[in-house]
DNA sequence: CCCGCGAACCTAATCGTTTAGGAGGTCCTT
DNA sequence: AAGGACCTCCTAAACGATTAGGTTCGCGGG
């Protein structure tokens, strides 16, 4: 098309004001039936679409929802991005995923870029999957950016800001308490970045686990994508006298799947020489060898929660700002939800 | 913040006009180093960050580019995704994942929507997973909107819209000469619906490899996800007078998890009973019970190369249009490539 | 001393919408 | 017949940026 039909194309080619045209085309009032049904003809035969650019300037909303991310290799962000898209859906929003992480790793400039990006397209709102800087949480407070935490909780200094997560600490406890039924009593934890704030929960768990059974705890930690988490455990366990632990908990889907790695290469019976318990199910865990002990986090119920609790807040500052209120978003104290979660025992444990 | 600051808003605490603000804070020349200075302090303090919308709406440019899939279920998307992701960040532009298929189906009325809603937002350019319908291909075009395939070609009323995919013919010969020299001679192949079109080229090369083996071939459809893959084979292998078949095909990744389950269901061996090969390495692929057999295609070289094809011809229409010409997007031939995949053998083939 | 030129800056138009504030017309009521 | 109450539709001002087309001023050359 050389020249993109406007609002103004379609007004002339109907003979009628770019007002009438507007309102025709936005269901509005004010407009005879006679002169809508001919604004849709003409605009049709255009093949005018309108421009959202345009519209989301004069009427100073938006339509997207960022979902900040890093390490898109956790398998686990597939089910929540499937709660949050079919759930924004519903309000006509669309997710736009911003990773903080090049190349897998995560740096602060790229955390510092991104929101102010995010800050540039004026988002809707976000939903963070890890802490983000207090600088970045001010800026988006200023912003009047509504945040949701998904799976983390936000840093202190915004303990308004809504989150859904699991209630981490028991569930690590479960999974302690599962290993010390089953008589092990040396357990390594493979740890990832306290960025993600469910590490310090879970590690607490555990050791509150390990106390209570009597056990001995390890802790190691790596960055939070498979390859360092390999590295990393094979470090450890080429550490001269260093035996190998009797359990291994992988604090997360890449951890996981870096810890069986090394497993495997060196030949490690699971569950006889070594159990495997790890966090957050996902849709392979009952088809590997062997089957997998995991936390079930329902984690596409948890976008479903995070998007529905996002929208609401979008909608009542939407209705704020009519009334002519500040646009302030009006977190309420019950969006703070702790979910809770089952260990789905299969045979990775012992069992 | 009440209101947030605009470039007016600069102008005024700078003693400056916008003019001159806006041109400081891009970076222009006309503006002396002073003001510049005094400019970029000032908007500093007072927390000026450029509205988008105004941009893109004076500028005519976008900043975002569209990956439209369906079924997400499909955790091939991951790697393409990080290839895709990590080309455009070069180039500053963002990826937005529009998903025609609410709850998992497909529907023609969601896609229509769906490219309706990218024109809405003037995307720069769309990366298409699955061949899209030709009226919606002729909208795209309309709108000077550049799409490359990705896995998918497009359908062929558009050959000259570039495709970024493998060999499937050749791959599937692979698998198919693979499973002859094993000595099996009945083969089935659980395939998802032609909207893919690399269903096609992948039950061609199948078939031509049965019948150069001398196998029997059968082929059943399934929806492209796990559940009525699931749902699909299961009755199948129910239907009275029905033997097992010595090799299971499954098409891509939703259709191996849903022929798994069932397999594991019914205790069947694997290999032992019947042999699995799939279409698509992903990443637990080796860490299964048995470790699979599978095609490798790199899926996230396969999105770097689509994302940058996609850029160059986006930069290019941006040159075009700054000459005067036409930003009718500037297709070449070789942006059709077509690359080869090698199976990985692993031991559910038998091996 | 005057002219010309370039640098620095400004005014105002523009991108494509939405919408406040009227204007004109029809029709009912009294 | 006059006054209102409604519709329908229009004009023009926003929204927040970019930029074409001036204007002003200082300075160097003739």
């Amino acid at each position: 098309m050389a020249r993109k039909p406007t609002l103004r194309d379609v007004s002339r080619a109907a003979g009628l004001s770019v007002y009438t045209v507007s309102r025709a085309l936005s269901n509005g009032d004010g407009v005879s039936a006679a002169s809508r049904e001919l604004v849709l003809k003409v605009a049709r035969e255009l093949g005018y679409v309108p421009n959202r650019a345009a519209q989301e300037l004069r009427k100073n909303t938006r339509s997207s929802v960022a979902v900040v991310t890093a390490s898109t290799s956790n398998y686990y962000y597939i089910d929540l991005m499937k709660g949050i898209q079919r759930t924004l859906r519903l309000s006509d929003r669309t997710a736009i995923v911003a990773d903080i992480a090049a190349e897998g790793v995560y740096t602060p400039e790229l955390e510092d870029a991104t929101i102010q990006d995010l800050i540039q397209s004026r988002t809707a709102g976000v939903i963070a999957t890890l802490t983000l800087a207090p600088h970045n949480m001010k800026l988006l407070e200023d912003w009047d950016i509504p945040v949701v935490f998904v799976d983390s909780i936000p840093h202190e200094s915004a303990t308004r800001v809504p989150s859904i997560t699991t209630d981490n600490f028991s569930a690590s406890m479960k999974v302690g308490a599962h290993l010390g039924e089953h008589g092990y009593r040396d357990w390594l934890f493979l740890a990832y970045p306290a960025r993600w704030s469910t590490r310090a929960e879970r590690e607490r768990g555990i050791r509150a686990a390990a106390l209570k059974y009597g056990a001995g705890i390890e802790v190691i930690e790596s960055e939070n994508d498979v390859e360092s988490a390999y590295a990393t455990l094979t470090a450890y366990l080429d550490t001269p006298g260093r035996a190998l632990p009797r359990a291994v908990i992988a604090g997360n889907n890449p951890m996981l799947h870096g810890a069986l790695r090394v497993l495997h290469a060196r030949g490690v019976r699971i569950p006889d020489d070594v159990a495997v318990v790890a966090f957050d199910e996902f849709a392979w865990a009952a088809l590997l060898d062997p089957p997998l002990t995991v936390l079930n986090e329902d984690s596409e119920t948890i976008g479903v929660i995070a998007a529905q609790t996002l929208t609401r807040i979008i909608d009542d500052q939407i209705k704020a700002e009519l009334r002519g209120d500040p646009p302030t978003p009006a977190y309420r104290p019950e969006d703070r939800r702790e979910l809770s979660s089952d260990l789905i025992i299969r045979r990775s444990c012992g069992c």
